[in-house]
DNA sequence: AATATTTCCGCAAACCTTTGCATATCAAAT
DNA sequence: ATTTGATATGCAAAGGTTTGCGGAAATATT
C-alpha cells in the first residue's frame, strides 16, 4: 500500500515550506507563478489529494450533506434523491443517503450517523407525523441546518418542501369531471397521514363544487393489497363506479390490478386518474392520466433551500412544489 | 450556534487529563470505574459526539464506504443499494452513494469523491463494458478495496458478485417449456452488454435442447419503447408467437403494454416469462412469472465480500447469487 | 544612497483525537 | 524499612491542513 501524498511530502521534495505549497495548491496570491507551477506539477505527478479529514478539523467546515428517507426503493423518492445527488455532487459536497425504514428509533441512528460525520445540513423525509421536533431544533443550533421534505411538520420555523397536495387533489378533480360521471371511487392512503387528509378534503371539496350530482365512494387503503381488494369490492358493488381517483402509486399499482381483472375496459367503462411521479401510469396500455407529482422537481426545490441557507440566508422558507396534468388514455 | 464538546472541554471540566476522559470514555482498563462514571455522565450531558475527523487523522481507519451506480432510480440497483445501506450503517459504516449516469467521465469523478473520503471500499456496477481497469488497480494499491457488482469485468484479481445469468435464462427456457409452444418471442437488452450475450446464449441452447420443434424468434431492444415497438411487430405478424421470454423489467414492461393493447388474453393466448427483481411482474393481473434475481442477495453478498476484505481476507473472490424461479398466473 | 514599497515565502499555532511511555500513589510482600 | 507490584492518571507527539504574522529579498521612490 502506497504512501498518500501529503503537503509536507511535497513541501521537502521541492525544498520548500508546507504553507508555501499549500497556499500554491490553492492559488494564493501571494505565491510567485514559477513556484505555483513546480508544485502543482508535483503534485499532479504524485496523485496529490487533499486530506478531508485533515482540512475539516482545520476549518470546521464540512462537505456533506445527510438525507434521510423511509427507503431508497420508492419510486418518489428514488427521483428525490437522485436529483440530490447529482446537485450535491455538482458542487463537490459528499450525500449520506440514510433509509430510516419508517421507524422513528432507527430515524434517530441515522441522525447520530449524520451528526458523527458533521454534516453540514440534512434533507429528511419525516417516517412518522407525530415526531418529536427538539432533535431536530437542537441540530439547527447546532449549525446543521434541516430541511423537511415532503412529508413536513406543522412547526414554524424550518424549511420546507412539499408538493402542492391540494392543488394536485383540485386538478385531478376537475379533469375527472370534464366528462359525466355517475359515480366516483376515489381510493386514498393512510388515514394517519396529514397527506392523505389534505388530499381527500381538496378532492371532495372540488368533486361537490363541480359536481353535486356525482356519487363519491371514498376508501383507505394502507398498501397495494388493500387497494386491490376494496376495488374489486367496488367494483362488485351494485353501484359500480365509472371513475376512479387513485391518490398515489402505491394504491394506484393496487387497484388497476382489480379493474384488469374485472375485466372492464379503459376507459370505455371505467375512467382512472392518479396522482404520480410518472412512472407507474406509464406502464400500462392504455397509459393512465395522472397529475404529476414530480420527485425530481422536489429533490431541486429542497437543494436549493439547503444552499441559501448554507450561502447565509437564514429565515426559514416552506415551498410548494408545483404540479401537472398529464393527459393519458384513461379518461 | 453552540461550541461541540470536545474530550479538552469535558477534561478541564472534570480538571482530569484528556488522555484519561479519552480512555475513560473507551472503556480503558487502566481507567477506576468511579473515573469512567463521572466521564461519561458529563458527556452524556454535553451530549458529546467524537470528531470523526480527528479520529480518521489520528487512526487512518476510515468509516466510509463508496457506492456507484449508473442510477438510483432503478428498480433493480435500489434493491441493492437498500440491503447494502442497511448493512453498513448496522456496522456504523457511512455510505456515499453515487450515480455515475452510465457516463464514465462522470464514473471517475464519483470515484475522486471516493478517494477525498478516503472511502475503504468501493463497490460498483460498471458503467460501460470496455472500462479502463487501470484506475481500480490503482485504487486496491492504495488501500481501497473494490467490490464490482451485476456488470462485472472479466479480469481477474478483483472481488466481483454478478447474478448466475446463465442459470435465469436457462431456468425461463425451462419454465417456458414444460407447456407445447409453436413460436417463442425472446426479447433481449442491448447486445453490447455482455449480460445480454450470456443470458441470449443460455436460454438459446437451452431451447434448442428441450425442444427443438419450437421455432425461437429473437429481437433486441435499447429501451422500453423499442421493446414495445418490436413486441407489437411479432404479435402482429404472420407467425404471432405463443410465448414471449423477456430478459430484464424495462423490456418487460415495454412488452407488456403491447401485449395489453393487442387485446390478447395472458396466458391462454400467449405465455409470459421474464427476469425480474420482482416488483414489475407483480403489478399486472395475472402476475407474471419470473426468474427472480434478487438485488437484495446481491446487495447482502456484496456487502459480505467487502467485509470479508476489510477484516483481512486478501484473495479475490467472484461471487454468483442464485436464482430461483416464481411462479405466477402468465404461464 | 537611503528609504519606502512590493513580492514572495516560512514559522508556528491550532483543530481533536489516540496511544506509548512515564509518573505517582498506595498496598502488599520481603 | 525497603522493594515489588498493581492501579490510576498525565505528558506529549503525531496525523495533515490552513492562516495570521513576521521577515528577507527585490524593486521602486525620493
Amino acid at each position: 500500500m502506497k504512501a498518500k501524498a501529503t503537503l509536507k511530502n511535497i513541501s521537502s521534495l521541492l525544498g520548500i515550506s508546507i504553507s508555501t505549497v499549500s497556499r500554491a495548491l490553492s492559488d494564493h496570491p501571494d505565491i510567485s507563478a514559477t513556484t505555483k507551477l513546480k508544485v502543482r506539477e508535483l503534485a499532479e505527478m504524485l496523485d496529490y489529494e487533499p486530506n478531508s479529514y485533515a482540512v475539516y478539523l482545520r476549518t470546521n467546515a464540512s462537505k456533506v450533506l445527510g438525507l434521510i428517507v423511509e427507503d431508497i426503493s420508492n419510486n418518489f423518492y428514488d427521483s428525490v434523491i437522485s436529483a440530490i445527488e447529482k446537485e450535491t455532487r455538482k458542487i463537490g459536497y459528499s450525500l449520506l443517503i440514510l433509509q430510516s425504514s419508517n421507524d422513528p428509533e432507527i430515524e434517530q441512528s441515522c441522525i447520530r450517523l449524520c451528526k458523527y460525520n458533521r454534516a453540514a445540513g440534512i434533507f429528511i423525509a419525516l417516517s412518522s407525523s407525530g415526531t418529536d421536533m427538539a432533535p431536530f431544533r437542537k441540530l439547527e443550533e447546532n449549525g446543521t441546518h434541516i430541511v423537511f421534505m415532503d412529508k413536513v411538520p406543522d412547526d414554524e420555523g424550518f424549511d420546507k418542501v412539499a408538493m402542492n397536495d391540494v392543488r394536485a387533489a383540485v386538478i385531478a378533480a376537475d379533469a375527472l369531471l370534464e366528462k359525466k360521471h355517475e359515480t366516483i371511487f376515489a381510493l386514498f392512503g393512510d388515514k394517519e397521514f396529514s397527506i392523505t387528509r389534505n388530499r381527500e378534503k381538496a378532492f371532495t371539496e372540488q368533486v361537490s363544487k363541480l359536481s353535486s350530482g356525482t356519487k363519491l365512494l371514498t376508501g383507505y387503503a394502507k398498501d397495494r393489497i388493500s387497494a386491490r381488494e376494496q376495488t374489486r369490492l367496488a367494483l362488485d358493488s351494485q353501484e359500480r363506479p365509472d371513475a376512479l381517483f387513485c391518490m398515489s402509486d402505491e394504491i394506484l399499482a393496487g387497484a388497476i390490478k382489480a379493474v384488469q381483472s374485472s375485466g372492464l375496459r379503459i376507459p370505455e367503462d371505467i375512467a382512472i386518474i392518479g396522482i404520480s411521479n410518472g412512472y407507474i401510469p406509464t406502464l400500462f396500455s392504455p397509459e393512465i392520466t395522472y397529475v404529476e407529482t414530480s420527485g425530481h422537481a422536489l429533490g431541486i426545490q429542497a437543494f436549493e433551500s439547503m444552499m441559501n441557507h448554507l450561502n447565509g440566508l437564514t429565515n426559514p422558507i416552506s415551498v410548494e412544489v408545483p404540479v401537472r396534468l398529464v393527459r393519458a388514455g384513461s379518461l
